[in-house]
RNA sequence: GGGGCGUUAGCUCAGCGGGAGAGCGCUUGCUCGACAAGCAAGAGGUCAGUGGUUCAAUCCCACUACGCCCCA
């Protein structure tokens, strides 16, 4: 037959689906007759990848399954183009760099694609060419996902970024403030050097890195004589370079090497630094020498120590990453020679933290203070994940979302939530159990939602970080860099005695945490609000759990003490062919448009839907061919039946019965796997029910009375046409949509009808005549297959011994039987063996052969 | 180092206490009044290994090996 034309089917249903408004929300269903999701906003900066395809296939499967089950569908869309990877695109594709302190140039274009010197260009221009690209990119986003056939209502959009989202996570942070769930603190924070930004535990990844333990010789104070006492130890460190900054020196209590030492004061070589020696649990006596030095700051476990020692931070790392200049001598950098310690110090200020890890070791060795060669390992190192070097501790003032008090209530949230597969609830669960630090949600960028507050100058000019202003909620958003406070006017910006604004913007994920919200109409539109949340389903990827799952609980937690959704439902990775991960790097990317050019959206969806949720799915031909394969047999299916003449009626033939019967079946066990969260087991139940049972067998064994026009064989292949095709509607939408409507002069969308139940079939029961019939046909197919002739080839005489039920049973469908096997003619015979036995006579072969 | 998942036909995967399965690939045959993107038939597996529980183990338990993931 000739090529079918699926590119424009799919066209021509998308614009219906649209035209008609068929998965548009209604919101005057209540609550408990709507099925929520809160859609995943991608990353609009990217690009969407072959994973993306599946979970979010994976989603709409289950909300086109649950419409068709009656209920009312509240399925969003939001673009995520607010943060960091924005930033970065848009500094690419202008070759531009964000300066603040520039001021707002209007009209201000840029060219695409520009090359040659890179401009700096005013926050607000910035934040414009954000805009431009974000919009650019949210178009070709829609489109490959109307292309999938998502049934999204495209009314319902958001973006991160937009103002109802920037007013949403205003408004959520000024109620954490009043709720004092928000803090602002000046502390030692996981700080990105390369992008000069705080970043959360979240965000941060081990990366394993080659490095030096090196052994350094340190003094013990005597009676408190001023020099170096004949006394010493060896602390082993990968990172020389904070030794200014040592502020003590610890080892295990129950370590009988330094035990004597606990109490007494330890003096740094280079800096001639007393520095207290403490015992301490966390000194690890395995680990180097046993006994390390504490220094402010090399690690998380320095913070905390510096935190018991209550002692000021000496700050050596700037924010960009170089060494700070130290007053050695003064209160906070006492040492025993300040004069050496400045000498010493000058030699490594303004060094990268390499370079003066180089001179450190260096001054060490000339002072014989290194304790011989040191010893390679291969450690892991915190990195930004999308940063290039090494995390550090820096002490600035940023805003946190303490967690670390609310372990226990997170988790029993995370209990509270039905996860699938529930294998990542622990992955949940571990991650809420590892937090070591609380999290912050301010982030030194641009292209972001905007901090609200001001804060107080004092008539002094500096800045009282304890006198927030704070905007009326009425005015939000805000940006507190551009507008000015009420009580105060533009021109005491930066004044004594005026105000300043928080120059900073939120984390991503603080924004990300609260799309229910954003979705929902809160707080405002509350009727909207209480139809929609909490929400029914949240799908993703299992990367995030730590991230997005988390955020979005703890938000939900402190807004109202509520989940966020009920059903968290977790999809794999795609994989390469060869099950390996894929990347740009390794040239094995599956672009989605690939599957979806070659194969079609029907044939793609069927190839995410082959896969369960939380398994990671290798990208297979195979089974894109397979889901084409089947999308072509509903249409020849579907033409065969829809060719019958004469009207349909009861059935009274006990095969339709049979058929009904199996089909009912089908769908209790279509219905019990859809109910356990589980599609892939859904669609093979329907799909083997429609090969084996209806195409393979009842379509040819039905086909003499149904060319005859027996209103049982007809009513039978219509309604089991139409059914089969609303079981198949979730996965494959366009096709079905296709055929559904095919002699309809009014088309009238599959995914608005109910899903089948079985007492559209009551009544028919399966008295085993048809697994009677299949048997002997697949006996009779077997000899015509070994005789090598074709399955239409006449046989004068069948034969059939069986048990006396089994006649009983085949006898009423002997007629279809052997009109099927084109069988002159039969004969039953019965014996007492259990077992069905056939025999046939051949016939000559038709004219022409 | 801690935690989780997996190992079933050449490939991709179901099954999870009594019968070893699907699709693709392979072999053979078949243009039969929907379909050759099809139909029919067939070959192909000590269900990773070793112990244990059980009348019975691919399935439950323990250990081992290999692979993958998360966290440190």
């Amino acid at each position: 037959m000739a090529e079918f034309d699926l590119s424009e089917m799919e066209e021509r249903w998308r614009r219906f689906w649209d035209e008609e408004g068929v998965y548009r929300y209604d919101p005057s269903r209540g609550r408990n007759e709507t099925f929520v999701v809160d859609t995943p906003p991608p990353t609009v900066s990217g690009s969407l990848h072959i994973g993306h395809v599946c979970s979010f296939t994976h989603t709409d499967l289950m909300v086109r399954y649950r419409r068709m089950r009656g209920d009312n569908i509240f399925y969003p869309m939001g673009w995520d183009d607010n943060g960091l990877p924005t930033e970065r695109r848009v500094q690419n594709v202008f070759n531009v760099r964000c300066d603040p302190s520039l001021p707002y140039e209007a009209g201000l274009e840029v060219a695409f694609g520009r090359e040659g010197e890179i401009i700096a260009v005013s926050r607000r221009n910035f934040i414009e060419l954000c805009d431009q690209v974000v919009s650019e990119d949210e178009k070709k986003f829609k489109d490959l996902f109307r292309r999938v056939g998502l049934s999204v209502d495209w009314e319902q959009t958001y973006a991160t970024i937009d103002e109802r989202s920037r007013y949403v996570s205003q408004l959520s942070f000024l109620h954490l403030l009043e709720k004092k769930e928000v803090e602002l603190r000046n502390a030692p924070t996981m700080w990105d050097v390369g992008f000069q930004s705080a970043v959360a535990q979240a965000e941060v990844e081990d990366r394993d890195r080659d490095g030096l333990f090196y052994r350094i010789r340190f003094g013990v104070e005597e009676d408190g004589k001023d020099l170096r006492s004949d006394e010493s130890f060896v602390i082993a460190t990968t990172r020389p370079e904070l030794l200014p900054a040592c502020i003590a020196v610890t080892a295990h209590p129950q370590d009988e090497r330094y035990r004597h030492l606990i109490g007494r004061t330890a003096c740094t070589p280079l800096f001639h630094a007393p520095v207290p020696i403490i015992a301490d649990e966390g000194a690890d006596p395995t680990k180097g020498t046993g006994i390390l030095m504490i220094c402010t700051f090399g690690d998380q476990a320095d913070v905390e120590w510096w935190r018991e020692l209550n002692v000021p931070a000496r700050e050596v790392i700037s924010r960009d990453g170089r060494i700070l200049p130290a007053p050695w001598g003064d209160a906070q950098w006492q040492s025993q020679d300040p004069e050496d310690a400045a000498r010493n110090h000058d030699e490594i200020v303004g060094l990268t933290i390499a370079q003066a890890q180089r001179a450190v070791v260096r001054m060490l060795e000339s002072t014989g203070d290194l304790e011989g060669e040191p010893e390679r390992v291969r450690r892991p190192v915190k990195f930004f994940e999308k940063g290039e070097r090494p995390l550090e501790f820096v002490v600035s003032r940023q805003w946190f979302v303490p967690v670390m008090d609310k372990k226990d209530k997170l988790l029993e949230q995370g209990r509270r939530i039905e996860w699938h597969p529930e294998l990542f609830r622990k992955r949940y669960e571990d991650w809420v159990e590892g937090l070591n630090q609380d999290w912050c949600i301010s982030r030194q960028r641009y292209f972001g939602v905007p901090i609200p507050v001001w804060y107080a100058i004092d008539e002094t000019g500096a800045v009282n970080y304890d006198r927030l202003i704070v905007p009326e909620k009425a005015d939000l958003p805000v940006d507190p860099s551009a507008e000015t406070p009420s009580g105060y006017t533009p021109e005491q910006r930066g004044r004594p005695g005026g105000f300043t604004g928080d120059p900073d913007i939120f984390d991503t994920w603080a924004t990300s945490a609260l799309t229910p919200l954003i979705a929902s109409g809160w707080p405002d539109d509350l009727a909207r609000h209480e139809a929609l949340y909490p929400n029914d389903l949240r799908p993703q990827a299992h990367d995030i759990i730590r991230t997005w799952a988390f955020v979005t609980i703890t938000r939900s937690f402190l807004e109202d003490g509520s989940i966020p959704w009920k059903h968290a439902a977790i999809s794999g990775f795609v994989l390469d062919p060869h099950r390996k991960k894929m990347s740009k790097s390794k040239g094995n990317v599956t672009l989605p448009t690939e599957p979806l050019d070659q194969f079609g959206a029907d044939a793609t969806r069927y190839w995410a839907a082959s896969s369960r949720l939380g398994v990671d799915t290798a990208v297979d031909n195979n089974v894109f061919k397979e889901g084409k394969r089947l999308v072509t047999k509903i249409r020849n299916a579907a033409r065969l039946v829809r060719g019958y003449e004469g009207d349909g009626g009861e059935a009274t033939h006990p095969l339709d019965n049979a058929l009904r019967a199996r089909l009912a079946v089908a769908i209790a066990a279509a219905d019990a796997e859809w109910e356990s969260w589980d599609h892939a087991g859904a669609l093979d139940v329907i799909e083997t029910w429609f090969w084996s049972d209806f195409c393979d067998n009842y379509l040819e064994l039905s086909k003499n009375r149904a060319y005859a026009g027996d209103p049982s064989a007809l009513g039978t292949l219509r309604t089991g046409l139409d059914i089969v095709l609303r079981l198949f509607a979730p996965f494959l939408p366009f096709i079905t949509d296709e055929v559904w409507n095919t002699p309809r002069e009014a088309p009238s969308s599959i995914h608005n009808q109910p899903w089948p139940r079985p007492p559209e079939l009551l009544g028919a029961q399966d008295n085993g005549s048809f697994d009677a019939a299949v048997e002997v046909l697949t006996q009779v197919r077997r000899a015509k297959s070994q005789a090598k002739v074709s399955i239409r080839f006449p046989v004068d005489r069948l034969e059939i011994e069986a048990q006396q039920e089994t006649l009983e049973l085949l006898e009423p469908v002997m007629d279809d039987v052997s009109s099927t096997l084109a069988a002159e003619s039969f004969e039953l015979r019965a014996t007492s063996d259990g077992s069905v036995t056939t025999q046939i006579t051949l016939g000559r072969a038709p004219s022409g052969k």
